[in-house]
DNA sequence: CAGAAATAATGAAATTTTATTTCATAATTT
DNA sequence: AAATTATGAAATAAAATTTCATTATTTCTG
């Protein structure tokens, strides 16, 4: 754990003089990794042991450990947070903002991922007859996202982002095809009916989606993409852009998979692609 | 600068002795901050005058400066990087090189954006009276992603990933209109050609793509996402999720500019939902 | 509730550990 | 061979820690 947050947690299990140590580095944490413990004691008007008593209750081994936990605490200064936009923010602390907030769901959501999940989602749409991927609003763009990567893969693959299709499809579907379906809140009613007809007709069913929803229960497996809520400005953000983070994870998988040889042929197919594009000079 | 990387740049200036420590210290940095100026001496073979000379050529103070330096090296492992996925990773290790690599990437965007160009667009995006956002393959996606976003705004905003439909949709823009065109390589000739249509037509043209290519030269405002390629797999990864995180901006400025009155009607909008998702319990 | 006893907190001084400086010698370059 | 630079042994200085006596605080007792 960071050591400013430890002490600002432990305050109050501190004596005066501790206390008043304490108050001195959270003031300027930043001037105490210059200042020798001499110099820490007469700013908080205490007495040099106090300051190693200080150290120690911390749980470091002394004055200069303490210090190197601190300078590490300052380092980068809690890298990614999800600090929320105000409404008197000017556009460069808004992106900052924004670009935080998404940086610090993409930690979130990693941790929530299973290894074991993947491994076994990998496992199953390599040997699928068919890959289907369905999603609603913004989940519709990452399904869209699916689809643009796996078609690369010479698999039959479609995305759907209207109920009626995502019905009949779902009705069509049989065993050894795959459907994964995508949503952020797990409860739009349609895509739940969507993965348990998929279910009934024998496909396996992937969820991407948040651990426990009604979706997550029609899942053969879950892949649990959990970030906080985007509440900001009622509009999803920071959500599907973990779930695209993690139709990567499985494009890759699926190519590791594959071998070196399959890799070549997707260079093949964005070679393809040379013809419409301008030359680079360099 | 990380303390780590200019002992490596600076490893040709150091005499031999020196360069012993910095090979120690290379090593296992991790160890190094909790030796004495001694033990590492003894570790390099060197005497400990020698160690603090070394750290007055880095230009820290002396030993104990140089330990925090190098301790806030070490916090959080230099945070995020781009490492590449190899041939036989776990599948806990390609998940967790995709996410930091895409954190590594969304921080690279966030600093080659301009935040007087971004203010400069949200300004052109509120007072257009139709926006319409362009894009192919990957970037399809994104516009679509931006669609999704706009028309919560209750504003004309059209997207198309169909050249034809681009096409068309250019040559009928007039003054008053913004078209945002999307490509990470901006070399699409289509595309680059859409928007100099676009432009000839006195529409406003905003371009997401990278700095210098042949379409950031048509538009009238470069939004410019630089992220390093994405070549790992011939598969556009990173670049599509910063430009994700830019519309996230372009709608968050265009919201703040709106006020707050305008904020709750987007809450109405999510609202609307409600009837076609399952209820929360908690 | 006063006052004694026990406990905890604190700092002065001594000690120990650690870092730095000085300077003589060795290695290298000119 | 002379000049320069690099290096380490020893001395010194600085910083941190320990010890221990003193002071403050709490708890107990009549």
């Amino acid at each position: 754990m960071n050591i400013l947050e430890k002490i600002t947690n432990e305050l109050d299990m501190l004596s005066k003089s501790e206390r008043k140590v304490a108050e001195v580095i959270l003031a300027s944490p930043g001037t105490v990794i210059h200042s020798s413990i001499a110099a820490l004691a007469k700013q908080a008007n205490i007495s040099e042991p106090t300051v190693n008593r200080f150290c120690r209750r911390l749980d470091t081994k002394g004055y200069p450990d303490f210090k190197l936990h601190l300078a590490q605490s300052l380092a980068n200064g809690t890298p990614y947070v999800n600090r929320h936009v105000d409404e008197n923010d000017t556009a460069d602390e808004y992106t900052s903002k924004i670009f935080e907030s998404t940086m610090a769901s993409l930690e979130l959501a990693r941790k929530s991922l299973d290894a074991n999940d993947i491994n076994r989602s990998v496992d199953l749409l390599t040997q699928a007859n068919k890959i289907s991927f369905f999603g609603l609003g913004a989940s519709a763009i990452v399904a869209h996202d699916a689809q643009n990567k796996f078609f690369r893969f010479n698999v039959p693959v479609v995305y759907f982002d209207d109920i009626l299709m995502q019905r009949m499809s779902a009705i069509n579907s049989r065993q050894g095809d795959v459907v994964v379906v995508i949503s952020h809140t797990g409860r739009t009613k349609s895509l739940v009916e969507v993965a348990s007809l998929a279910k009934e007709n024998d496909a396996t069913v992937i969820g991407i989606t948040t651990t426990g929803t009604p979706l997550a229960k029609e899942c053969n497996i879950v892949l649990s993409v959990d970030v906080s809520e985007d509440t900001d400005l009622y509009m999803p953000m920071s959500s599907r852009i973990a779930q695209l983070a993690l139709i990567d994870v499985l494009a890759t998988g699926f190519t590791l998979r594959r071998g070196s040889k399959f890799r070549d042929n997707l260079k093949k197919v964005k070679d393809s692609l040379r013809s419409s594009r301008f030359e680079r000079k360099d």
